[in-house]
DNA sequence: AAGAATGTGTACAGATCTGTTCAGTTGCTA
DNA sequence: TAGCAACTGAACAGATCTGTACACATTCTT
């Protein structure tokens, strides 16, 4: 196979309800801008509901990776002697995101937005997404032998998502650096009350 | 007039698209469930994209008025003796908002999820309703004569974001109680450094 | 009581949406 | 070269969407 069809969809779908929505996307949309006949897409995707889904489960992969990458990147070129430099690394990493000229929030924040009822399974896997990440500050903190309070993970999420949607509505794009500030007034003071 | 229907439209219109999200909802449904005609409808509002203007100029208003009163409430119950014993109640009213068992998150977040490009009216509209909330929270802060730095407001409504987003996606109810105890090591590192 | 304003109910146009069908084409493999 | 799987393109069904039209009913004011 010359190209991969269905990853084609994902990422063409990914854009396309990033950018206009998830229920302002049409299918036909989709089917249009990736080239890839009706008929293929029903094949790999067996509705719509289907393919949100599957995007938000490539979006959580790609995402992950990206988040990474970008940490290890920062980590290697500042931040070395911050108590947890990850979490310094991780806020410049935002701050490249927000500033993106195709940013348009978070995926799994968006996805909860149109399907508000928590036991729809789009809301349910975004819900899975955010605790997954809670999960990863609870280990970036952990392995820096870093000792804090039981909810301080939560914490730094609290801050995170603050930061993305203050970006996102309130169009300030410096929010990372704001939140940046923010963290280390907050690891100060666990430091000072271990 | 009984009743005011133009009234009636915006609360139950508010009612289904915070439920639903905006373009999942139809004209039809809030015709049906507010039982006032078409025509109606269409007099008060000359189309679905006006109606979710005023739906969220009227939100903006409902919320500005709750948040004041439940501040003032809880101000004259607690905190009276915290440095800025309103953002401490502010925080108080979060967690009742995120404790309703109606509770879809902030209707100009999930606006602009839906409305993702900047120019648009309604995303406009939600920018405009953040960055007045952020006024309302430096005039709290100036009335107390708390001195903090530039940006301190902007830092609070980081922390208040997050704290909504957490509450809704995450599922995570406590995250105003979370907020309210970052905000006090907030407080505390702007006193010292002043 | 008359007239103006306001509201109702229903039918409709035209667009768009999801999902299906099917005959035909392409390209890989044995 | 034959067979098979993958893919195409276009038409279609049926539902739903926004917005309009129109004849009629109700309510308020003067």
């Amino acid at each position: 196979m010359a190209v991969d069809k269905r990853q084609l969809v994902l990422e063409t779908a990914l854009k396309l309800f990033s950018e206009n929505g998830f229920h302002a996307t049409g299918i036909d949309k989709v089917q249009a801008e990736s080239k890839v006949s009706k008929t293929t897409m029903y094949k790999y995707f067996k509705s719509k509901d289907d393919l949100i889904l599957e995007v938000l489960k490539f979006r959580d992969e790609q995402f992950d990776a990206w988040i990474s990458e970008r940490i290890d990147f920062h980590c290697e070129n500042t931040f070395a002697d911050e108590p947890v430099a990850k979490l310094f690394a991780l806020f410049e990493a935002l701050h490249e995101w927000f500033n993106c000229p195709n940013f348009c929030g978070c995926n799994f924040i968006n996805a909860c937005a149109e399907f508000n009822d928590q036991n729809h399974p789009v809301h349910k896997l975004s819900t899975e997404h955010k605790l997954n990440f809670a999960g990863f500050i609870k280990d970036v903190l952990d392995e820096s032998g870093f000792k804090a309070e039981e909810d301080f993970a939560l914490q730094i999420c609290i801050l995170i998502e603050g930061a993305i949607v203050f970006a996102h509505t309130a169009c300030q794009k410096q929010s990372a650096k704001v939140g940046q500030k923010m963290l280390r007034v907050l690891l100060e003071n666990q430091r000072q009350s271990a």
